[in-house]
DNA sequence: TCTTGACTTAGAGTTAACTTTAAGTTATAT
DNA sequence: ATATAACTTAAAGTTAACTCTAAGTCAAGA
């Protein structure tokens, strides 16, 4: 019914080294064992593993992700210091975005010049 | 004339040990000096350090700006090889775009529920 | 002239986020 | 029953990109 550490570390593409690391410093809530202490991934603690995945590959930093499991380890009295906390990732990344949009606009720019270049067969500047 | 190592760190909010970095492991080339040795940026100068800050804010690596500048030290017969390495970076700010895009949209869905749940008042407070 | 503060260098130290290692335990295949 | 493969842990090692330290040089103000 679960899933093997091997299997989830295939699924999503994390080194298992990795998926125990996340659960050792509290990215992820403590997964599911089988009678012998074995991890047995259910689909909750899936959500969980996707999440994080999502998260990092943007960039949030793990100190968030840590930060935000153990409010909500705290439950409800937490709510609104995670909403915050969600909200200030939010706006993390959308400076993000922007910084991004905008050396992207000058690679084009930078780019669109070296084809001129190609294209009049004139090689010197700057 | 030209701006000490301090006036550049203080107009772009760059320490000056990061300054002297870049210049040393070859992120930009190497800055004008005075009579004494002292560093002495010119526009020149002024303009490889926004570049290089710019594209370090987007997340592009230190060994990409110093093998871009490797490149242009070699001079024209380069010119290919740096307009590929310039297009294979834009393709990593994309990609990079895209799971920002993909991520905020998570973070949106997620803070939308917790909005909801709040005016709903389905909350135990304590 | 002396002192202060900014500059220089090489090289050691720091931080985040893994990644590897060492030593030991358990489950599966023959 | 035994070998092998996968699992466990704590802890040390790695990497990128700085950041700091030590030891010394230089220019400007009292």
């Amino acid at each position: 019914m679960g899933l093997s550490i091997k299997e989830v570390s295939e699924k999503y593409g994390i080194p298992a080294e990795t998926l125990r690391y996340y659960e050792k410093v509290g990215v992820i809530p403590p997964v599911t064992r089988t009678a012998g202490g074995i991890r047995d991934y259910q689909e909750e603690d899936l959500a969980w593993v996707e999440n994080a995945k999502c998260m990092r590959a943007a960039g949030l930093s793990i100190e968030f992700l840590i930060e935000y499991l153990k409010l909500f380890d705290q439950g409800d009295s937490t709510f609104q210091a995670r909403l915050d906390l969600l909200n200030e990732q939010r706006k993390l990344l959308l400076e993000q975005k922007e910084q991004l949009e905008e050396t992207i606009a000058k690679l084009n720019y930078k780019i669109s010049r070296y084809e001129a270049a190609l294209k009049s067969g004139k090689l010197t500047w700057e």
